[in-house]
DNA sequence: TTGAAAGCGCTAACAT
DNA sequence: ATGTTAGCGCTTTCAA
């Protein structure tokens, strides 16, 4: 398909075509300048018939904005990622901004190659995101001409970051379990050195401090296998069982049910059990399908954009770490007692 | 953390600090010129001091390339975008090119603003990408100024495009598992409207004709029930039942695979599975862990960068359907008869 | 209301 | 070998 095209319309094809000097033609196009109302429409006329765009590239040299933004991020995989991103493009298309995207796949190298490339072009600003919340940042941000936002991501206290509220997700699960009637609710999760772990299970324990009911958190891994894991220790230890089991990822949860069943103990019916994440590929396909906690990643994406949007715009931006609030999404893992 | 900065510096800054006029600055910086090789080592030292990196936006604007190209998404989920784009950038971020990631959600509106922030940005190029081959795209491409990539997607026919061998993946899992003695193969597979779908079912038949077996395909949906659900036919017909299944995702397999615990056969003694996909939350969670066919999506979108950097840089590109190769992933679910 | 001219930061003829 | 000049496409004083 090679294919010969002739260069774009630039404002001196349109000011040619509508009988005009290029000033007047911009003047006219950009609405600022007091312009004779006749010759304004003519000019658009014409601008729209030749098909004539600005060259963005000619505008973000002269007032120094690019109209675009970089958004790093360590995550190869797309499921934090993806959603987050789709969420600040969706958020910053509307007013021409473009994202080009960045994955360093934890390699420094790499991370500082792209941040280059992102200073060259000149980006309006730069997010940052990560898989995990407390993961040490893949290049220094501190002293860029242009700001930064952490999304999915702590950034230094004098900062703009957008987290998920994984306090008031994990209270929003255990709530609704309590709601069903359950006391003896455990809480299976990831490793104790993950922030998002321990704030999760902090507000597990407060919920049920809340009640007077005991709390036991059993931290572990991700995945799957550590759910198998907890659920053999517990069925192996003197009764009562607990009624319900808040999970701390999705992957546990599902490890959890999996195990249950092959106890021959049926969810919900013997034990309730809640999720995190709502990954869908995890939580629409356990037995039953799994109510989970969802992050909200695109409206956190969002909201990262829309503060970005601002500060490109010298508009006033509340600085520290935003909680996005968590959801409950309600599946069938989950009865009253 | 409203920080003061002073504007980069520009090659005015080191002109003037190395005593040399601007093009001299220039010519040293780009080696092209014949420069005085001490007045070029003086000029360049000067520019690493005061950090000097020169604006891409006015050497695009001068040159006509933007060194930015474009990946168009309708996947808002991330499973084979993110490792595709990262594969696309990785490519290019040695020669400095960045890539603007936009996710259309499948929303003709949303994708033809991207589109056109895109040409306005003067992309050198634009990838298309979509989650299925045979998908309708979701903005016209065929008459732009620039190359046009397709990435797991199929363009017309004089485009170029990078697709995943389906046929060779089929049958490498095919082949697997007659080279381990099994010779009643059955394919567990998704919707036939899909043109993947198709070109697996193919292969393997094909594999099972050139050892004078016979083939069945059954065809369902996608995800874990459509597993469970085609177990269930397996199982209650008579006898004699496949000694190894091969299906068209892990999901599917997945499926499979719990279905027949419950029905008291085990994987791999009883039963060999074989998945597709890679997809490494199901594929490595299955229980035993899925022997599957990867299909190499991050060199897809490696060879795609490279092929947009070739057309950018107007060296011939080999026009047509390009199919990558699949690889086997050896796992656990795969035993000899 | 309109146009001429300058300039954003850089490169490339051309002249010295 | 180096400097002068023009110009990429656009916006914006400033003068008419």
């Amino acid at each position: 398909m090679i294919t010969e095209h002739r260069p774009r319309a630039t404002i001196r094809d349109v000011a040619l075509a509508a009988g005009v000097s290029v000033s007047t033609a911009s003047n006219a196009l950009n609405g600022q300048g007091r312009t004779n109302s006749e010759t304004r429409d003519r000019v658009k006329r014409i601008a729209e018939e030749i098909g004539f765009r600005p060259n963005a590239l000619a505008r973000g040299l002269l007032s120094r904005r690019s109209h675009s933004i970089g958004v790093i991020t360590n995550d190869t995989y797309g499921r934090l990622t993806l959603p987050m991103t789709a969420g600040v493009s969706e958020a910053l298309v509307d007013h021409g901004v473009s994202v080009f995207l960045c994955a360093t796949n934890n390699d420094t190298r790499l991370a500082q190659l792209h941040l280059e490339a992102l200073l060259d072009k000149q980006v309006d600003g730069i997010i940052l995101t990560a898989t995990r919340l407390d993961h040490t940042p893949q290049v220094d941000l501190s002293s860029l001409p242009m700001p930064v936002v952490y999304a999915f991501a702590e950034g230094p206290a004098n900062s703009v970051s957008f987290v998920p509220d994984d306090s008031q997700g994990a209270r929003l699960a255990v709530e609704h379990l309590i709601s069903l009637g359950h006391r003896r609710i455990l809480h299976i999760t990831g490793p104790e050195d993950f922030v998002a772990v321990r704030r999760r299970a902090t507000a597990y324990r407060g919920c049920l401090d809340a009640i007077g009911e005991k709390s036991e958190v059993m931290f572990g891994a991700w995945g799957e296998e550590w759910g198998h894991e907890a659920v053999r220790r517990i069925l192996s230890r003197p009764e009562p069982r607990p009624g319900a089991i808040f999970c701390g990822s999705d992957e546990t949860a599902r490890g959890v049910i999996d195990a249950l069943r092959d106890h021959g103990l049926s969810v919900p019916s013997d034990i309730a059990v809640v999720g995190f994440d709502n990954w869908h590929v995890v939580a629409a396909q356990t037995r039953p399908a799994l109510t989970t906690i969802d992050m909200g990643l695109k409206e956190l994406g969002r909201k990262a954009g829309l503060a970005m949007l601002d500060l490109t715009q010298g508009k006033p931006v509340e600085f520290g770490i935003n909680a996005i609030g968590c959801s409950l999404v309600i599946r069938k893992s989950c009865g009253a007692v």
